[in-house]
DNA sequence: AGTGTATCCTGCAGGC
DNA sequence: TGCCTGCAGGATACAC
């Protein structure tokens, strides 16, 4: 669910509250979410001090006064709240309580971390310094970052539709399915054009295609469908200006046309057969 | 190498 | 109202 811009605007919220704090108790109310043995989790965890909140690809990132790194992936439903009240359950303004905690982080202060998550196909791993080495490396840049560059998609042998692409976390880190139809909207690629097809200019015109709308959902704080929140419970205010995702029949905001809606690699795509023809713009 | 399918889960919207 | 189907911001494993 949450992508790179719902992931950014979680950890800059959870920056504001979480470094310096000691997790001081954890509660593992649903075991399935841990990539990591439950026991050890719990004994490696707690008494650490959580120095920094950082962000690869759709992950956020604890970094702990040990060298180690609490990896939380948020699936498709899952919520990271700060909680500064006794129970955890509300929050002034917020409105809206963990109902469904998978794990309860208690820190120092009396406040506390909780993990949320419906349909728990989100996961936590700690990891240590080696680990997190070896985890990061199987991931390829971050989109914002120059070394995510026009060559890595042309020339390239890939046959691979392009959205199939975008997706493949070890490809470019970050980019889940709203972005990924939306960037190849803007860009005019139709999404199942193979990898290999993209001329240099059209490969430079998607990367800039991808920046520019991830740029623009962190400024909208990310996307609200349904289940995302940020760390403060809120909703993003990007759904307003999706141009194709969950558009389907609609008109395309460019040229009028109807919007597309196929489905491949057991996935939605949407597309505007005008502006994203096969054949790519004239 | 790429594609289709299934799996992990729950909730919600829409059709009847 | 209720039951059923399909669908969902993800990731992975498998057979063809």
């Amino acid at each position: 669910m949450p992508e790179l811009p719902e992931a950014e605007t979680i950890v800059r919220g959870l920056r504001e509250v979480l470094p310096g704090r000691t997790i001081v108790g954890v509660e593992v109310v649903r075991p399935d979410v841990l990539r990591t043995d439950p026991a050890r989790f719990t004994a490696d965890l707690r008494g650490r001090r959580i120095v920094d909140v950082a962000r690869r690809g759709k992950n956020v990132v604890l970094g702990l006064d040990d060298g180690a790194s609490l990896v939380v992936n948020l699936g498709m439903t899952g919520r990271l709240l700060p909680r500064t009240d006794p129970d955890g359950s509300t929050e002034p303004g917020g409105g809206s309580g963990p109902a469904h905690p998978a794990v309860r982080l208690r820190l120092s202060g009396g406040s506390r971390l909780v993990y949320d998550d419906v349909r728990r196909f989100g996961e936590l791993r700690l990891l240590d310094t080696a680990a997190w080495r070896r985890w990061s490396e199987r991931l390829g840049p971050e989109p914002l970052e120059e070394d995510f560059e026009p060559s890595l998609l042309s020339p390239s042998p890939s046959r691979t539709p392009i959205r199939s692409w975008l997706l493949d976390q070890r490809r470019v880190a970050g980019i889940g399915n709203i972005y990924a139809n939306e960037a190849l909207h803007r860009a005019g690629l139709h999404p199942r054009r193979p990898v290999c097809s993209l001329t240099p200019p059209e490969a430079a015109a998607l990367v800039s295609a991808v920046r520019s709308v991830l740029r623009e959902a962190i400024e909208a704080r990310g996307t609200t469908l349904r289940d995302y929140r940020d760390a403060e419970g809120r909703e993003g205010d990007f759904a307003v200006r999706l141009r194709v995702y969950g558009r389907e029949g609609g008109p395309c905001g460019r040229c009028g046309e109807s919007i597309l809606r196929t489905v491949f690699g057991g996935r939605s795509a949407f597309h505007c057969p005008s502006c994203q023809p096969w054949e790519g713009r004239a």
